[in-house]
DNA sequence: AAAAAAC
């Protein structure tokens, strides 16, 4: 730790390794500050950086220490490192927010990729012989990592081989050349336990029921199959596919389906597929039927789809692929109605379906088991756990008042940004956002169903290119959401239930990574810890043993898990209207309409006085 | 229990 290297990037931060970031605790502090003391070399260069542009450096309160270290420096050799990379570009080393796209701008209603669209990494290459870093071997934490061999188990008649490379798929089903150099293209070289097993499988026209580990590829191994077995794409004149839409893919959130989307657009490149990520926009027009007819596949939430199915904007009759992601999710009761009705409008006789999901509790398994023909079941790992790598630790917090100084004590110790914190309602999430920002806490961002789609969509991209460093979230962001960054993760709120808390924290420790989850508890909570205690222990992660003490909880307990009344507000003794500090630093898009409120509020007050309460 | 999924 004697060196720290840090890159000022499209004025943001990042240092190589998950180790050591630039200590949160130095930021807000005067050079003079106590937290400062000691060898300042390093903080020194840290601090010019900071004063060059840091996302949130308010240079006019440092005034005095910019002027202390802003002597003219001429460029270092290393000065490549962060002069000018291409806008909205990351160098492809330090690329770990892998889907830099985002929800960002508009898009054509159909995103057709053209043979002679260039790929998007092509621009990344370049970059990336202009970076040089001290110490190479700090790179180390950001090369995705072989992932460790779990144990695969199949269960089902004829279970077709699995394969070793990706290459064997060009052999043994002659699938397209372009998909598989698409996947090299993009990074993936060695098929992960659920791919090696579930390609093939889906390729032979196999229902499938596929349980794998968070961050484990479960994406690509239903998207590959799916578009190497639609062939041909619908818009190509000798397609012989029938008229609509051939694939479905369905997801919980609607930033889970756009993620898909992205993956999908990757995969696809170099055909003319059409893939359609279904909105209200790409709805609409979609009910001229000769569009319709020539989409290939839909990416869609599933209320969307009922949405559109019951205006008769959609038929799914010629639907041969139909993938649930998320499926213990999809199939639990809030869904599933809404998915019957997909199920029953898909009246393909040839249909496959796939279900997908780390977890997959006994009830949604017969559910699925019932909608599926002749399924293999395929388990990686061990159902209902989170991957080893994620190192869990559960902290006791007394009560609801006694997590925001938990929170802020954590957080002024260095951690490895960006950090993911759930809590268990909106109110909730975008309070304790609030009160991280009024705290210091650099680039605070929020993410809830609450805000307005452009909010999500913003927050999101803002997530991918790594511009935020704590994300306070709900639960749309529990599942499936692949940041690759994401090195720990807190539960400010205790999960609901063992699959929140697996999906929750699997938002770390991806595609082999190593992660970290902080699980907070309160006394309400006892009756729940066991449950959640015995996860960590089935995973590995060392669990003090007066919890695995406690006594199995009631039955009525257990049916109540979670049900903890929180108040709304973090800080329930900060009044509301007194966000100057959230007016100057506008950077929680929770906050705005919360803000407008705190505005009518303050605005009101000349009216108080003149009309003294009428 | 809350969140999520349209319009």
């Amino acid at each position: 730790m004697s060196a720290y290297v840090i890159f000022l990037l499209n004025k943001h931060w990042y240092t190589a390794r998950g180790k050591l970031s630039l200590p949160p605790n130095w930021i807000g502090h005067s050079l003079n500050s106590p937290v400062l003391n000691g060898n300042l070399g390093p903080k020194m260069e840290a601090f010019q950086l900071l004063s060059r542009g840091g996302a949130n450096f308010d240079k006019n309160r440092f005034k005095n220490d910019v002027k202390l270290f802003s002597k003219p420096k001429a460029m270092t050799p290393k000065g490549k490192l962060w002069s000018q990379p291409l806008e909205g570009e990351l160098p492809l080393e330090l690329d770990f927010f892998k889907y830099a796209q985002g929800g960002s701008g508009k898009r054509k209603t159909f995103d057709t990729l053209e043979s002679g669209d260039e790929p998007k990494g092509k621009k990344r290459k370049m970059e990336e012989e202009d970076v040089r870093v001290d110490d190479e071997s700090d790179f180390g934490l950001e090369e995705a990592p072989a992932i460790a061999k779990q144990r695969v188990t199949t269960r089902g008649t004829n279970v077709p081989v699995h394969i070793n490379t990706f290459l064997e798929l060009k052999d043994r089903y002659q699938i397209p050349t372009h998909i598989i150099s698409n996947l090299s293209q993009h990074g993936y070289t060695q098929p992960t336990g659920i791919q090696s097993y579930g390609i093939p499988i889906l390729l032979e026209s196999r229902d499938l029921a596929a349980i794998s580990p968070t961050g484990t590829g479960k994406t690509l191994s239903y998207l590959v199959p799916v578009l190497a077995s639609l062939g041909t794409p619908a818009s190509s004149a000798k397609s012989d596919t029938g008229s609509g839409v051939r694939a479905i893919v369905i997801a919980p959130t609607r930033e889970l389906a756009h993620q898909i989307y992205n993956e999908c657009l990757k995969l696809a490149q170099g055909r003319k597929w059409r893939v359609v990520l279904f909105s209200k926009a790409t709805a609409s027009t979609l009910a001229d039927k000769s569009v319709r007819d020539k989409v290939d596949i839909i990416i869609s939430t599933p209320l969307r789809l009922v949405t559109s199915l019951q205006s008769g904007k959609l038929e799914l009759g010629n639907v041969r692929h139909l993938i649930l992601d998320e499926a213990d999710r999809m199939l639990d009761v809030e869904f599933l109605p809404q998915m019957e009705e997909i199920f029953a409008s898909c009246t393909h006789p040839q249909i496959q379906k796939a279900v997908f999901s780390a977890t997959l509790p006994a009830g949604a398994e017969k559910i699925a088991m019932g909608i599926l023909h002749d399924p293999i079941r395929v388990v990686v790992g061990l159902k209902d756990t989170p991957l080893p790598l994620i190192s869990q630790s559960l902290t006791y917090v007394a009560d609801d008042p006694s997590k925001l100084p938990s929170l802020l004590t954590y957080l002024a110790q260095p951690y490895n940004p960006p950090v993911l914190i759930f809590t268990s309602s909106q109110p909730r999430a975008t309070s304790l956002a609030e009160e991280l920002v009024l705290n210091g806490i650099p680039n605070v961002d929020c993410l809830h169903a609450g805000l307005s789609q452009k909010e999500r969509e913003d927050a999101v991209s803002r997530m991918r290119r790594g511009e935020s460093w704590v994300m306070v979230s709900t639960e749309v962001m529990a599942r499936g959401m692949d940041f690759k960054g994401v090195r720990e993760v807190i539960n400010y709120d205790f999960p609901t239930s063992i699959q929140s808390y697996v999906h929750r924290i699997g938002r770390t420790g991806r595609a082999g990574r190593e992660g970290k989850a902080v699980t907070f508890f309160t006394d309400e909570d006892g009756p729940f810890l066991k449950s959640i205690a015995n996860v960590l222990l089935q995973s590995g992660s060392p669990v003090p043993e007066w919890i695995l003490k406690l006594p199995k909880p009631s039955k009525m307990k257990r049916k109540t898990m979670g049900k903890v009344k929180r108040p709304e507000s973090i800080n329930p003794a900060r009044r509301v209207g007194r966000s100057d500090a959230i007016k100057k630093r506008d950077m929680i898009a929770g906050s705005k309409r919360r803000k407008d409120k705190a505005e009518t509020k303050t605005s009101g007050s000349k009216s108080q006085v003149s009309g003294v309460d009428a």
